[in-house]
DNA sequence: GTCTATAGTGCGATAGAC
DNA sequence: GTCTATCGCACTATAGAC
């Protein structure tokens, strides 16, 4: 088989999840859509909590590959940030319900507090090392570090789901361009 | 006796909602902390969902009344906007379970889609008249409305988020200025 | 309106054959 | 590793006495 029966109940949770909420959905339902048995989702994941933390590193990965900024040198501060907005809100549109389940898994109840927030960390540890150069070349504004990533997590989920539920509006310029500066300006 | 049974279900629900999400709550646990008999709940909520809808439009009618601004003649945009920047973030504080609750609500499944966009567009109908002003009196940019809406959303929803999570900093003049320039200098 | 008791359902997880 | 079958539990909602 071309693709192993883990990876198959993996994707089926995936829309499942972002369809129904990890709640709403059962792990049986997950394995009927995988068309895969019952017991053998549990061999591969021992409890639905470890499928939803497997999903989600998985996930994690594909993102952070597309967003780490592989040019850094000799690009202005602007640019980069940019180019990292932009590679952001790309790979949001191009997998809608990966970037929802990741605003599933934030609100969930089903991993711990301390595992939620180690996700968000490691979610924007790239920004910070953005922000922190901008500061001290005093083109950012010296606004406390830990409020500025709240503050862009907040920005880049909600705008990433406003694209999501306006794909006709992902290629719009304007918006496009707009959705950035509000972000840029926030640092300034 | 003081307070009626329904509005003790109430308030019980909130606590447990927030603390172990609205999928992760029973109704018998709903009514065993009110002190209240299983029946009774579904006499005054024919269903869990019904519940959860009537604890919202509760706490949506106080955060409104909070924040609406009663001395709108004469001020510039910048002292509206702060007014009523601050007084929702004074109210998340204040009301922590409650701003809580709202964010359960909007990613929660257990509403439609359709009720729960209602509730964001309801949320915000006052920061959208205040935007169109500073709009048209040339002080925002043109961003459009829609757009610069849901990021301002996300932007409340995770910095009431930060404070109410770092109780000691909600009275620090650095962290609330910074917070309100972000916010400020995303519309400019 | 409030209670007790319970019906009826769907779920996460396990056992054991292959 | 994968399957079938099922256990045991917790849940929403109802019935009917007071």
């Amino acid at each position: 088989m071309s693709v192993s029966k883990k990876q198959l109940i993996l994707d089926a949770a995936l829309v499942l999840f972002v369809d129904n909420g990890i709640d709403g959905t059962s792990t049986a339902s997950i394995a009927k859509k995988a068309n895969v048995a019952n017991g053998t989702l549990f061999h591969h994941f021992q409890t639905k909590a470890d499928l939803v933390h497997a999903l989600y590193l998985m996930i994690k990965e594909q993102f952070a590959q597309q967003i780490s900024p592989n040019n850094a040198n000799g690009n202005s501060i602007e640019q980069l940030a940019s180019d990292v907005w932009n590679d952001a809100i790309d790979w949001s549109v191009a997998n809608p319900n990966k970037l929802q389940f990741f605003k599933l898994v934030i609100h969930s109840h089903i991993l711990s507090a301390t595992i939620r927030r180690e996700i968000m960390n490691q979610q924007l540890g790239f920004l910070e090392q953005l922000i922190i150069a901008g500061q001290q070349q005093g083109i950012f504004a010296q606004y406390p570090l830990d409020l500025i990533l709240d503050n862009c997590q907040g920005q880049f989920l909600s705008v990433s789901s406003f694209f999501i539920e306006r794909p006709q509006l992902t290629g719009d310029i304007k918006y496009r361009e707009a959705a950035f500066k509000m972000f840029w300006n926030t640092l300034g």
